[in-house]
DNA sequence: GCCGTTTTCGGCCCGACTGTTTTCAGTCG
């Protein structure tokens, strides 16, 4: 399998943007723009869905057209039309649209009036002052086009989840403290739980006299102002974060808090169903003609609709309506459910702590169990441990575990996958841990397939308890490695093995759409930190989101068991 | 391009802010 579903979603934003440009009607463009999302978040590959022989315009906004060129693409690599489009339209300008300022309509405009076709060429009209002498720029649009183009060329990021909280939560404090200021939310895909997050959206309700626009566009942190009204304004701030903040009044807060929480397709399918209902929803609250009759609160807006409360990691159009509308939306994992984290490292390795400090520190968060899982061999570079040094660790954790009460160590090791699928140590050796994190650590750039039968030999080990990060993925930093998750999936599901949720802000996989697919194949995972510091573990609460909006309850994750159902478990 | 107890055509979510205008289009979320 070659096609990525992320590879179909960027070619049908890609063809949506390019027939923006084109000036062709919107509601097309948007079909496109909506089959990309969904394609995005799909669990299943649009592969494996077509091999197994669905018929893929039963997909919400996948009709008869869509559904065939998606098997066009998955046979062939290519898209026609895409062909088609970018013979009449450079696709170059398909990126210009990233620009700040620059949307569809004046990116054509430039082609078309200045036969601007790349990047380079729009620099170049910019110093040369061409582009504010068009009809509708003017030299502030220019100005603001000349410092998009700047910050594209700096490749600004999104920005990992535990980053952001860095930045968003110091900044709601500092919101609070200002005069005439009552509430503020944080909301966007920040609330949403999303493992990076583009931009923060800030809700306030305040006094009428409250100051507090002019005092958040004033604030030290903020390099430059985009935009500042009485109920809306934007910055950016110097850690490269654009802020929205808008003041919105308490009697709608509630709309105001779903709207701005997002995303985008959850609110449009909610607010369909708004108008299923003779409803119009927007972000003041819920109409009756010119009659409000809801919005105070996020639960009246759901109400109004019929349904329940909809937590927000749930909300991204990808069945959680129908799943509200029927009461079976699943009981998610809570941070509070966490009895155990299965996968640390001590300085035996890389980890900076000792056995006993790591064990003492999960102890004090109330942890009934802690599985010490050091490197094994392979990892040379983190002083993997080799049959002799994990037994001598195994030796250890025996009398820590006779000295120590209140918490049990569980043996373990995070032993290498090697190139040709086996364990880095030897199964005699293996037989006396408690359980395996079984992970990847090198060739991270083999073909798709002999990954994938790399992985899924590994399993065939009878000690192979759970796949440590399964994707290798490093969040802005390294792309996942190519491995057919769909298969991986199944395998664990018929050898009993888990797969873990990394709990590190830079890798959290399995993603979340990771999570649904291995849910629906009845495959549990383990929610782990990977500590390699007595800190770290506190890291289990960014595994937990990601996990929540794969759907989880606590029952697909096994570190919620006490410690005899989890030995049940991985024994 | 999708969709349908308003069903095969005619709809498709909605408002704030900016800049360039003189009443509004484009962008953004």
């Amino acid at each position: 399998m070659s096609v990525h579903n992320r590879e179909i979603a960027a070619c049908f934003d890609r063809l949506a943007t390019l027939l923006e440009i084109e000036g062709s009607n919107p509601f097309r463009v948007r079909a496109y723009r909506n089959a990309a999302r969904l394609i995005e978040g799909h669990s299943e590959q649009m592969a494996t869905l077509l091999a197994d022989g669905h018929d893929l315009a039963e997909l919400p906004g996948i009709g008869k057209d869509l559904a065939e060129k998606i098997a066009t693409l998955v046979d062939t690599g290519e898209l026609p039309m895409l062909k088609e489009v970018e013979a009449r339209v450079p696709a170059a300008l398909a990126e210009m649209t990233e620009i700040e300022g620059l949307g569809p309509r004046r990116v054509g405009q430039l082609y078309h009036e200045l036969g601007i076709r790349s990047l380079d060429d729009l620099t170049r009209a910019v110093e040369s002052g061409r582009v504010h002498e068009l009809e509708g720029f003017g030299k502030k649009l220019e100005d603001t086009i000349a410092a998009g183009i700047e910050s594209l060329k700096d490749g600004d990021k999104r920005m990992r989840w535990a980053d952001a909280e860095e930045v968003a939560e110091p900044l709601a404090e500092w919101l609070r403290g200002v005069e005439g200021v009552k509430k503020v939310w944080l909301a966007g895909s920040y609330r949403r739980g999303k493992q990076t997050v583009g931009d923060l959206d800030i809700l306030v309700t305040c006094r009428k006299d409250s100051p507090v626009m002019d005092r958040f566009v004033t604030h030290d942190d903020v390099r430059r102002v985009v935009s500042h009204g009485t109920t809306r304004s934007t910055v950016h701030l110097r850690s490269g974060l654009q802020v929205d903040l808008r003041v919105v009044p308490a009697v709608g807060a509630g709309a105001a808090l779903h709207y701005f929480t997002g995303s985008k397709a959850h609110n449009i399918a909610v607010r369909r169903r708004g108008v299923d209902r003779g409803l119009k929803i927007n972000e003041y609250g819920v109409y009756r003609g010119a009659k409000r009759i809801a919005g105070r609160t996020e639960a009246e807006v759901f109400e109004a609709v019929g349904l329940p409360f909809i937590v927000p990691e749930l909300r991204e159009d990808r069945g959680e309506i129908k799943a509200a509308e029927k009461g079976r939306l699943p009981e998610l994992v809570r941070l509070e459910g966490i009895r155990g984290d299965l996968h640390c490292h001590t300085d035996a390795t890389d980890g900076q702590h000792d056995l006993e400090t790591m064990v003492r520190a999960a102890r004090a968060r109330g942890y009934e169990y802690l599985a010490i899982t050091d490197h094994s061999k392979a990892v040379r570079v983190a002083n993997g441990l080799d049959a002799d040094r994990l037994l001598a660790q195994v030796d250890a954790i025996d009398r820590l575990n006779e000295e120590l009460d209140g918490i049990t160590v569980l043996k373990g090791i995070e032993v290498d996958i090697l190139a040709d699928g086996r364990l880095d140590l030897p199964d005699d050796v293996l037989d006396r841990l408690d359980l395996t994190v079984c992970s990847i650590h090198s060739r991270f750039n083999l073909p798709e397939k002999q990954q994938t039968e790399r992985v899924l030999r590994a399993m065939e080990n009878p000690h192979f308890t759970i796949l440590g990060h399964p994707t290798g993925r490093l969040i802005n930093q390294r792309r996942p490695y190519a491995i057919d998750m769909g298969q991986v999936v199944r395998a664990a599901a018929e050898r009993g093995c888990f797969l873990e949720v990394n709990a590190q802000p830079s890798r959290l996989d399995l993603d979340d759409a990771a999570c649904m697919l291995a849910r629906e194949h009845g495959v549990k995972v383990a929610i782990s930190t990977d500590a390699h510091a007595d800190t770290q573990l506190g890291a289990m609460r960014f595994g937990v989101t990601q996990a929540r909006r794969g759907w989880l309850s606590a029952d697909d994750v096994i570190n919620t068991r006490g410690l005899s159902a989890l030995r049940k478990l991985v024994g």
